[in-house]
DNA sequence: AGCATTTGACCGAA
DNA sequence: TTCGGTCAAATGCT
């Protein structure tokens, strides 16, 4: 409990840096939004050995918005972690490109319950789980959530002509208990809901975190960890997987939440067999184009 | 070989 | 008894 503690007296600037770096995130996307696109690329292949003159606009747009994304998504969890954060759910509903909300079990009655049926009968619980998820939203596109998940089950549900999918964290071995279902509540146009239960305490969340890119430098160095939920499946997808950096340093204690950092690309269930975890990778702009992304940008934009 | 997914069976809760 | 959550063997993929 002593957490509750720690964030009593850091959640608030914490929340506060996040929300100003997810501001100036958003500034430099609306300008490289705005940038001319051919002189811009031209400049950039001709163009200096600098880091960043290797991207083209584009990819530094999506590093904006997974910055913009982890800024506001860290903020939520933050805010999602306190008791009295009934009403942030809402907020949270509405930003379909967050994640997976990693939770204090201290906070988190469904998860210590869960937690409970767990680690207190070493032998195989089959125990339907809480009805209460850790994290809910609703959201018509898929996004990464920066965790790697395996999928352990899936079952037709009564009333519903599609199936609810069961996911837990890859890194499970790592005592993370994090966990995830998906199901599809309508089809056209289709509709997720996702619940995840539980937070992330795997290596791969610190790593993901520490290995970010931060777009801009001012504001990288803000030791909270969040969760961004970007799948790492989905990255690699995107981009042939350079391998991990060894482990960082180390973070702050079990720590309430964790950034992951890397890569957005969008999530798709297939409609056949709602086999998870497959993404369309070229349709990252995807994003470009949602009603989300557009009402992202304008909460960052009124910040 | 190692990891992820599929799928039928099992189990507890309602 | 039904339903939903999980297990674990079989299978597929890289």
């Amino acid at each position: 409990m002593e957490d509750l503690g720690w964030f009593a007296t850091n959640g608030k600037k914490a929340m506060e840096e996040e929300l100003i770096r997810g501001r100036d995130m958003a500034n430099q996307l609306l300008e490289v939004l705005t940038f001319d696109d051919k002189s811009n690329i031209s400049r950039q292949v001709k163009g200096s050995n600098s880091k960043s003159s290797k991207l083209l606009p584009l990819s530094i747009a999506q590093d904006l918005v997974r910055e913009v994304l982890k800024s506001l998504t860290n903020t939520l969890l933050y805010l999602n972690s306190r008791q009295d954060s009934n009403d942030v759910l809402i907020t949270v509903r509405d930003l379909s490109f967050s994640t997976n909300c990693p939770k204090m079990d201290e906070y988190d009655g469904a998860y210590k319950q869960l937690k409970t049926l767990n680690t207190e009968s070493p032998k195989v619980s089959k125990k339907r789980k809480l009805s209460a998820p850790t994290w809910e939203r609703t959201t018509s596109i898929l996004i990464d959530d920066g965790h790697t998940w395996r999928k352990y089950g899936q079952k037709t549900i009564t009333n519903s002509k599609y199936l609810r999918n069961y996911y837990r964290c890859t890194h499970s071995d790592q005592r993370c208990e994090a966990m995830k279902h998906v199901q599809r509540i309508q089809g056209n146009p289709p509709l997720y809901k996702i619940s995840y239960y539980g937070y992330h305490i795997c290596k791969s969340y610190f790593q993901s975190n520490i290995i970010s890119k931060p777009v801009s430098s001012s504001h990288s160095s803000i030791l909270l960890c969040f969760d961004n939920n970007i799948s790492s499946k989905q990255e690699d997808m995107l981009r042939p997987s350079p391998p991990l950096p060894p482990p960082s340093p180390p973070l702050p204690p079990p720590s309430p939440l964790v950034v992951s950092s890397e890569g957005d690309p969008v999530e798709v269930i297939k409609e056949d067999h709602f086999s998870q975890n497959q993404f369309l990778l070229s349709e990252g702009l995807q994003l470009w184009e949602s009603d989300v992304f557009l009402e992202l940008l304008r909460d960052v934009k009124m910040l």
